[in-house]
DNA sequence: GCCGCTCAAGTAAGCGCTTACTGGCACAGC
DNA sequence: GCTGTGCCAGTAAGCGCTTACTTGAGCGGC
């Protein structure tokens, strides 16, 4: 009807309808909002000037209005591209994967709530970091705070201006935090490896040592190794940093310097365990038949693989969708600031433990 | 200095950072805001203002103001759940791969401007999407909609709100559209197959009917085939969906009826590939001894499977950010719409097509 | 028949910014 | 000495909504 073609014009403001329909905007609003006031017919002469228009409420007028922006900010740390041509991982590809899981997550809680995510990612030294995240703690109504994503340092200020969730951190008195069952997951790994298998020797191949997430994982397989009796092997020669290209040079290095494997490597993650299985194959040892290598996460190439890579699963879109509903309770209120909430993990065998195809997928 | 500990307080407003410098809001605006006009000592004091109380803008209000959001929506097609567990696919996180590096590549150049990504996704069959995508439309400055995000015929009324640009679909008067070039992709990965390796038969496994891309692929397919004389399948039977799990049933229904397989195949996008790989594996055949496997887009994951997949390379993450360019561009202006930008691809010979490990990689 | 109550709809005050316009002051030119 | 010219900084008018408050009509009770 009032039907417009050209498309050089801004939309229709709640002005427009008003008048459209005879009625206030007031009116309109109510309409809008589910508000019981109205009675049918001026309802009905409302919704019909809508749809005639094509009205939609500008986010910014409504957010401004209603002190609620129905956004929330994600935040990730994106690796560095100079870092990335090491052998040909592109480091920037492959770690998508956990991240992105986690955020489908994420949108699909948020989008029930009718909240939208506003994303950014935050380079490895980046001086602008801080203010870009405030700019976008502005446009939200809270933010999620993947790993390292932000400095310890500077989360109490942000916290101060809105609603905060880490991911695989640890719960500050202003800020609530999701992670997978590290202890519990890798023990149980750990056990299947050193029992199970009994493998005799074992290595972890951490993460990077400033994520409490890698410091469980540790704790947990040299706790189990010292009491299968087990050798355990870490410390600088074994520091990865979560990523494929970490974890090759890991291996790269070990084998240069003619130093012996042991019979087991858990890796602080997937990709980790992506880059170990590579280098470990051009150098043609067999995996698992020499070395045993693990994973921690489940990411979707884990299965991929070759051998098929054993690993402790993680619930990652519900690590996500977790992280909203915790936030989404804050907002407004604050009040489950402080908060750890802790997922349960499930242990998945494969082939590259020693097991054999067949084993539980 | 006016640091707050307690942090259930709302964060400080144009007004109190006005007070503290002791000057008006308009002053501290135009401080802010690069304005030459407020002399060396008054800018000092509102700086001092701005850092004291840790001052950060509104974003609702500046945008409300300024007629600018600084913040561009990306939708895309989010596949169901009950779609998915076909074989040991899970496509929601198989599809991850080229979505999320697309929306890396926007998220990167628009951060460069300032700008943020609002992102959104919609299902299959989902009634609520296109209100769903009107309200992200309201929350932005324009939209970038990936491959069949919308129905073509809600396009019109999407962009008459917000600037739009397609990812893989065709430009209309209303919207612009950036995509690899399908055409010269095709047809230099077809000429490999059919003259390099001499394939006398070859299928193109199609993805989605209604998307452009596969159009484009398939026809120039068809022309190599036709021109070199080499036997094409097509047609109902070779009917994917983009996805792997839709490449593997397509096989398995293929051997279930002893059909007899063509030479090559050349799979719509790597995905399909991926499916495609597996139900030949499973079924034991060698891949590419009996027959030859390629995909399209080269996505990370390509050159992890067995063996490594030739494909045709896009320039993925030049995608998203070319698309985030235009869309700027067009913001304040529109006039850019109508406009089709096509980017290079690039042929990747790894193992699938018949090369041996060492071909262009 | 007047009072008070209920319910629908209008009026207007913000929400926190940006920016056009206005005012005041210092200085130059006549 | 007065007006013209710049500069700065303040005043106030929005941006497009939501919502508290106000108005007014309809109506039952005494």
């Amino acid at each position: 009807m009032a039907e417009q073609d050209r498309s050089i014009q801004s939309p229709p403001t709640i002005y427009d309808v008003a008048r459209a329909a005879g009625v206030s905007i007031a009116s309109v609003s109510r309409v809008l909002n589910g508000n019981r006031n109205p009675r049918q017919e001026t309802r009905e002469r409302v919704l019909r000037a809508v749809a005639d228009l094509g009205f939609v409420p500008d986010g910014a007028a409504r957010a401004l209005s209603a002190r609620l922006k129905e956004v929330v900010g994600v935040v990730f740390r994106r690796v560095p591209w100079q870092l990335t041509s090491e052998g040909s991982f592109a480091e920037e590809d492959e770690s998508l994967q956990f991240t992105d899981v986690i955020n489908r997550g994420i949108e699909v809680a948020a989008q029930r709530q009718g909240y939208n995510l506003l994303v950014g990612s935050v380079g490895v030294d980046d001086q602008d970091a801080h203010r870009r995240i405030m700019t976008m703690a502005r446009k939200s109504d809270g933010l999620i705070l993947h790993d390292r994503a932000v400095h310890p340092s500077r989360l109490a200020q942000i916290a101060r201006q809105v609603p905060v969730v880490t991911l695989a951190g640890i719960a500050s008195p202003v800020t609530a935090n999701v992670r997978g069952d590290n202890g519990a997951g890798m023990t149980e790994l750990a056990r299947h490896l050193l029992l199970d298998h009994g493998y005799p020797t074992i290595a972890y191949l951490a993460g990077h040592a400033d994520s409490p997430d890698n410091l469980a994982r540790r704790e947990a397989l040299a706790r189990e190794a010292a009491r299968a009796r087990a050798l355990f092997a870490d410390g600088p020669r074994w520091q990865g940093n979560y990523y494929a290209a970490g974890g090759a040079r890991v291996i790269a290095l070990l084998l240069a310097d003619k130093m012996p494997l042991p019979r087991a490597i858990a890796c602080a993650n997937d990709q980790t365990a992506i880059g170990v299985l590579h280098a470990l194959s051009r150098h043609g040892i067999d995996v698992p038949g020499e070395v045993a290598v693990t994973g921690f996460d489940d990411i979707p190439v884990a299965r991929h693989l070759h051998p098929r890579l054993t690993t402790v699963r993680q619930p990652i879109q519900e690590l996500g969708a977790t992280a909203f509903d915790v936030l989404r309770s804050m907002i407004g209120s604050r009040d489950r600031a402080g908060r750890e909430i802790v997922l349960p993990t499930t242990l998945v065998l494969r082939e590259s433990c020693g097991c054999t195809a067949g084993g539980r997928q």
